[in-house]
DNA sequence: TTGATATGACTCATGGGTAAGTTACCACAG
DNA sequence: CTGTGGTAACTTACCCATGAGTCATATCAA
């Protein structure tokens, strides 16, 4: 990215103001949030520049277009979820006991940063381009984890048709993205004891999950 | 609305073209089609008055304003759902296989006119106005449709948490209408194999329904 | 002087909305 | 069986707010 100078590392590349990179990082911080709350069509490039302390033709000189900066914010978010899929994957639980903890992890990652889920999974987001095709490398390969893991406990159940499967795994996503919006509709309960509302509904509709304590005992 | 003369009553108040009333109605079906395929947002005026053969000047005299128009829409769309979710209340059954049904009536309904769907649950429609308010007042006769039942389940089930109750409704919704976007997502497949796929998916994750055959056998 | 940070003041395409008119048909007076 | 006025249906040609994107320029460190 920026080079350095043989005898010492320039802090501030020869300027008043503050460097790229750090001004960069700041512009998205600001964007993703602003993006996730308030969605892609909703927000003007001026709302992001205002809300950063900067100008607009800032933005167009560091990121070229809106849909740019929109690319990096997404890149940026969809890395992070996928990060805690990822980690949870690498449990050795299976089924509802495994669908709890990644939920429970996802809770955790959000906490800090929910609006970041929101910017993944913005409908009014452009369905072309930059930033599309990195919200699609990331759902690719959720979709990947996911379908196996749906798949593999289809064919347990007796069942392997193909488009059984592919139905079934869109209804587990549609779950997972309710819960995770219902919590981020309830912004006052906490990771811990959205989990634990999780353990409760699931044990309710398929009685209990190896693992987790008796649902009536786990309220907070 | 048109005033009668006393004799006769003038079947096409003089005009040269084609009488309000059906004009409108072309228009309303247009644009049904051209809001739930396209969305709200991408959508022009322009775009709808070309597809129905007019002028855009045409559907604001009638319709005021491109929420105006998306508003009778919603109404008509809304409309036709919350008939067949009526209808398929009055049955006797519960739980698993009077989701079935409504899911049934639902597949059959939406098949003359898919895209109303989409209309409805559209996620770049308008977020106050006419529009909005005809949306929410459709969702709130869903909401106490749908949360009356969830609950009535929950109970039996032994959980009567608020909260609970509040999110297991709204993973149902979600269940319910991932359903159907699969459907709508896969054009060649029947209302009736459909079913039978619901049927099959339900027996799967809960063992088998009263009052369906056995998952084995349902195959289309 | 060079080059990086930074901005005020623009251009321009899009699309919602409107003003002012044209056409065709009907009712009715002469 | 003609004018003639009223009105519903319909259009052309425009206005204008918004927001994406750009250009010329200013400032300051090295």
């Amino acid at each position: 990215m920026t080079s350095t100078t043989p005898t010492r590392v320039r802090p501030n590349a020869g300027t008043k103001g503050v460097a790229r990179a750090d001004r960069e990082a700041q512009i998205v911080e600001v964007a993703c949030k602003a993006f996730g709350e308030r969605g892609y069509a909703n927000t003007s490039v001026a709302d992001v520049a205002e809300a950063a302390g900067i100008s607009k033709p800032l933005i167009y000189n560091y990121f070229g277009s809106k849909e740019g900066l929109h690319a990096v914010c997404v890149e940026h978010a969809a890395a992070t979820l996928w990060a805690e899929f990822e980690r949870s994957s690498h449990t050795d639980t299976v089924g509802l006991a495994r669908a709890v903890l990644t939920l429970d992890g996802m809770f955790r990652a959000l906490a800090p940063q929910p609006w970041i889920w929101r910017l993944v999974f913005d409908p009014t987001a452009p369905d072309e381009g930059a930033s599309h095709d990195a919200f699609q490398a990331y759902e690719q390969k959720l979709f990947t984890l996911g379908e196996d893991g749906v798949s593999e406990l289809m064919r347990l159940a007796g069942n392997d048709d193909h488009d059984d499967t592919s139905a079934m795994h869109a209804v587990w996503e549609s779950v997972f993205r309710s819960l995770v919006n219902w919590w981020l509709d309830h912004p006052e309960v906490s990771p811990e004891e959205m989990t634990a509302r999780c353990v409760r509904m699931f044990s309710t509709a398929f009685g209990p999950i190896e693992g987790f304590a008796d649902p009536a005992g786990t309220r907070a």
